[in-house]
DNA sequence: GCAGTATATCATCAGGCGATGAATTAATGC
DNA sequence: GCATTAATTCATCGCCTGATGATATACTGC
């Protein structure tokens, strides 16, 4: 059953790209179960690759983890976004959020927040990322002092959704459609926001 | 350097309480690193007892975590407070959470946390949590359906601000006084309620 | 066509892990 | 006072972990 392939590097004509499997299978374990649980022989084993061949491309276990996390957060497309929007912003953020960051796909911010939760040594790199990134974006849309603690209880709002949603899978949380969630949690954040509309 | 005890049972003039430490040092170091990333040595070292003495108290490593983690919730006293409350709810509702569950002192909020972020077998010790207990304290408290999913967007709200202001420390969420996040976080609170007042 | 480099398997190492069993000493019950 | 039980240290086991070095094969440049 173990079908082993030969020992010296393989003809091309497979195009294996075993970096990039490594890579994708790097991020789909640390999202699932954080950085200390994942093993890079259990990484190898989903990439279908020896596991020397992760110390090979990455070097490091942390190396790995490091590439395999990237956030993109689309702050330009919010900025846009809002320019046209007239009435309560709220509910534009909320689906903003919940659509473009926080959602089920978003692998990297499953791993990094998973990885934070385990391992205080790598709590640094969430709370980088949203201080700069989530609480910046959000800081420069709010008039009323104090912006800044306003925009980490927004951002704290969507972690929560995120966590109970798609890491412990809170029912009917967990089931819900982005419109329902979008409807109820919209003028809570409005009000956090403190302005008018 | 090593002041090693001799080696049977020491006798009861010392009173040692080996079993509380363990339990406390375990209590602790769980909710610093999480499940996973806590070794039963570490505990052992902590308690200054022989790591066999942990095995020999618990039986296993998962044992000592069941009992590590008590989370006490008192929800009557919320309903006594709110009985008493005349105008925004949200205000008390986020002052009780912030102060009685999720609270830096709450070694077992924060264990049960990062365990179920890194492991997703222990993932339904606090989605139970969270759906009984939580959740079920401030369904009955909102008139406007859907209740469930109200009180659990509220509930992520707690979460949200517990992982950014304790585990991540995001600043200045982290070093805000419970007063003033309260002040922000009560409006938000009342609109996702939705009730009138 | 040969030297050098890139990709791959395999064997293995040292360290840490949870857990167990034996030995030892104190307290307790009868 | 003797047998049993409780509490403790010590030595060790088997397993898994991240990581390394040796080896083998294919591509690339000159």
């Amino acid at each position: 059953m173990k079908s082993r392939r030969p020992r010296g590097r393989p003809p091309s004509s497979h195009r294996a790209d075993s970096r990039g499997r490594i890579l994708s299978a790097a991020r789909e374990l640390f999202a699932k179960q954080g950085l200390r649980s994942t093993t890079t022989r259990a990484i190898a084993a989903k990439a279908r690759v020896d596991a020397a061949l992760v110390h090979y491309f990455f070097g490091t276990k942390a190396a790995l983890f490091a590439e395999a996390v990237e956030v993109p957060i689309p702050v330009e497309e919010l900025r846009q976004v809002l320019e046209h929007t007239h009435g309560p912003r709220g509910p534009v953020i909320a689906r903003f959020f919940l659509e473009h960051v926080f959602n089920t796909r978003n692998r990297a911010i499953s791993a990094i927040l998973r990885a934070a939760m385990a391992d205080p040594a790598s709590a640094p790199l969430l709370r980088t990322l949203l201080e700069t990134r989530v609480a910046g974006a959000l800081e420069g849309l709010i008039p009323l002092p104090p912006a800044r603690l306003r925009a980490e209880i927004i951002g704290a709002q969507f972690v929560g959704l995120f966590v109970l949603r798609h890491v412990i899978g809170v029912e009917p949380l967990a089931s819900a459609s982005i419109d329902s969630i979008v409807a109820l949690v919209g003028p809570g954040v409005d009000a956090v926001l403190g302005s008018g509309l």
